[in-house]
RNA sequence: UGGGAGGUCGUUCAACGGUAGGACACCACGCUCUGGACGUGGUUAUCGGGGUUCGAAUCCCUGCCUCCCAGCCA
């Protein structure tokens, strides 16, 4: 879709987990390599929360002259899915990342983390426990009270290698034993009260089928896989900080007997992103689609990146924004303004302009020809000459925008008003001299005249303040626009615990139907992007048909006048 | 009140014992046939209290606040 050649080499941009790895490089471990992966679950679609950790650890890589993996952890049949493991895929090519041939998923080694569980077995490191889930939360203590030991904690060697062959052979129900590692019921840290390491699923798994009843639960299948890969940077965020020493126990407890291991890898944490007016939660996008609060997984509306592709956003642009936001340890929330920030930059440079009337007023030239069309020159993106130019059919019967006309137009406001002048974009100054309403009071026609020594080029010597945009009757497509607006109310949608989908905002698609757009705009593909002059960037959407064209709003540009006017409507009472 | 991790402009990232800086946002002004873009200028910050030091955002002590952990989810 978007070529990568050519892409802006990224500000050469560091972070804490970039200073981590140059040091470890510099100090000579793991051989100087630098191995990273990106392991998402395949349990939902990609969002911007996840292009972060994309960026970092595909970014990472190339930094150092490293590798990055694509590895799915798909450890738990019962949430995945293929659609899943496809979507991922395309997602992550899209944004511009390549993973060669490594593609992995932890089911590549279910065989393998199997028998370092017979090891564990083997060394008194794990044990199979009977007790029920219930019995085995109340065995686990609680944050400020330490646990106590199972009663089959010290159960035969024997006896527990007999019940894991058996829990593999599909002998027992789900939840009749689980595979526990043998570590401390005393430990301040919980991950260390002799964690699950393998559970009965009776579920068939999108990749392995039916050939396993018992999964791997993810500390322990992680750092295995990780090692497995040759993984020396296994980077991850905040919430699995508690996690690093069960991680570390892993590897440090299996390196002996694992001959597979490839390297000893270290985990590494960052605070995950936050985008205000939306969520990051992979539960609640879920939810958002199956209860159809949205049209799905890539509804312009969502933070996946399915979403923002439809919408109109350009890899180069969120790519943009992953590196401007940096990655650290704090708890943080970005303004949404930063992401709609880059995409105007980038399309602002390349996006063809274009003129479209959202909600079109017909405006009708009294002193032009009745039957007179003429062309005028338009340039189709002022950022970049090598655009070139385009001809506007022009005539008396034209529509330009209700919004840029107004009876009694306040200070400041130059546009259309009876008796006033404003230029319309590349072609003559018009005036308004009438206004006709309906029975209602609906403005539905503006009678004007315009000044034919006014047109656009070097003998136009007339000013007047105002600019607008315009399309001429009798070769204008119709169009279906669709304007997004934030899809939650508040900045922080999850706020005190509050369900997010109780706090969707109700104006959050606007479905404008009657637009009217310069004739070659109907024929654009879908994907294709432009901007529609002072309206913002708009992109043709997959739902568009033959002559029935539908355009999604990217963004809108910046709008001063609007900034005036809501300033406006706060200070007067 | 167990353990782990964090507190720097409104937001975010930086400054690694030596002038607290960038970006976004915001405010002014300029420029403009997009009230876009662009240009110029500007407001605003080291959680509190002690200490060490010629010098502390940075080191030490202490207090406060926030986040994460009691899945057979990841």
């Amino acid at each position: 879709m978007d070529s990568e050649a050519g892409a802006a080499a990224p500000a050469a941009s560091s972070d804490f987990i970039r200073e981590m790895v140059a040091e470890d490089l510099r100090a000579g471990k793991h051989g100087g390599r630098v191995h990273t992966r990106f392991p998402p679950e395949p349990n939902g679609y990609l969002h911007i929360g996840h292009a972060k950790a994309i960026c970092l650890n595909f970014g990472v890589a190339a930094d150092f002259s490293g590798l990055c993996n694509l590895r799915f952890d798909d450890t738990n049949p019962a949430r995945e899915d293929i659609e899943y493991v496809e979507s991922i895929e395309a997602d992550v090519r899209w944004l511009g990342f390549d993973w060669e041939r490594r593609m992995f998923y932890a089911s590549d080694y279910f065989e393998l983390i199997y028998g370092y569980a017979e090891q564990l077995i083997r060394d008194g490191k794990a044990y199979v426990d009977s007790l029920t889930a219930d019995e085995i939360r109340e065995y686990r203590g609680t944050l400020t009270e330490p646990g106590r030991n199972s009663p089959y904690r010290e159960r035969a060697v024997e006896e527990s290698l007999d019940l894991l062959r058996r829990m593999r052979n599909g002998e027992f129900p789900d939840g009749a034993h689980v595979l526990r590692a043998k570590i401390d019921m005393a430990s301040p840290n919980m991950n260390m009260r002799d964690p699950t390491l393998y559970r009965i699923r009776h579920a068939a798994h999108h990749r392995t089928g039916d050939a396993w009843r018992i999964y791997p639960t993810y500390d322990y299948a992680h750092p295995i896989s990780d090692a497995l890969e040759g993984i020396t940077h296994s980077i991850c965020t905040l919430e699995f900080e508690d996690h690093r020493p069960l991680y570390d126990w892993c590897v440090d407890n299996l390196r002996v007997a694992a001959s597979e291991f490839k390297s000893k890898p270290q985990q590494i944490e960052f605070a995950r992103l936050n985008l205000s007016f939306t969520i990051m939660s992979k539960r609640k996008l879920l939810a958002l689609v199956e209860q159809k609060l949205v049209t799905g997984w890539d509804d312009p509306r969502m933070p996946t990146i399915a979403g923002l592709r439809r919408r109109g956003y350009t890899p180069e642009a969120i790519r943009d924004f992953c590196a401007r936001i940096g990655v650290a340890k704090k708890e943080n929330v970005i303004d949404m303004a930063l992401l709609e920030h880059t995409v105007r930059e980038d399309l602002n440079k390349r996006a063809p302009r274009a003129m479209a009337v959202l909600r079109p007023v017909t405006v009708v030239i009294e002193n032009y020809p009745e039957d007179r069309v003429e062309e005028v020159e338009a340039v189709n993106n002022p950022e970049d000459a090598s655009a070139g130019t385009r001809k506007l059919p022009f005539s008396r019967t034209l529509f330009i925008e209700r919004e840029d006309f107004m009876e009694t137009p306040p200070k400041k406001f130059f546009r259309l008003a009876p008796g006033t002048e404003v230029r319309l974009r590349y072609a003559y100054i018009l005036k308004c001299e009438r206004v006709i309403k309906d029975a209602s009071g609906t403005i539905t026609e503006l009678r004007c005249t315009y000044d034919p020594d006014s047109l656009n080029g070097p003998t136009a010597t007339r000013r007047v303040k105002g600019t607008i945009h315009w399309v001429s009757a009798a070769h204008a497509a119709d169009a279906e626009l669709r304007l997004y607006d934030r899809l939650f109310q508040s900045a922080d949608p999850g706020e005190g615990g509050q369900d997010p989908l109780t706090d969707l905002n109700p104006d959050s698609l606007d479905r404008v139907t009657g637009a009217k757009l310069e004739l070659a705009l109907a024929a654009a593909a879908p994907g294709s992007r432009f901007q529609f002059e002072r309206q913002g960037y708009f992109c043709v959407d997959p739902d568009s048909r033959q002559g029935k064209p539908v355009f999604n709003r990217t963004v809108t540009l910046k709008d001063s006048w609007a900034k005036i006017t809501a300033r406006g409507a706060q200070t007067t009472p």
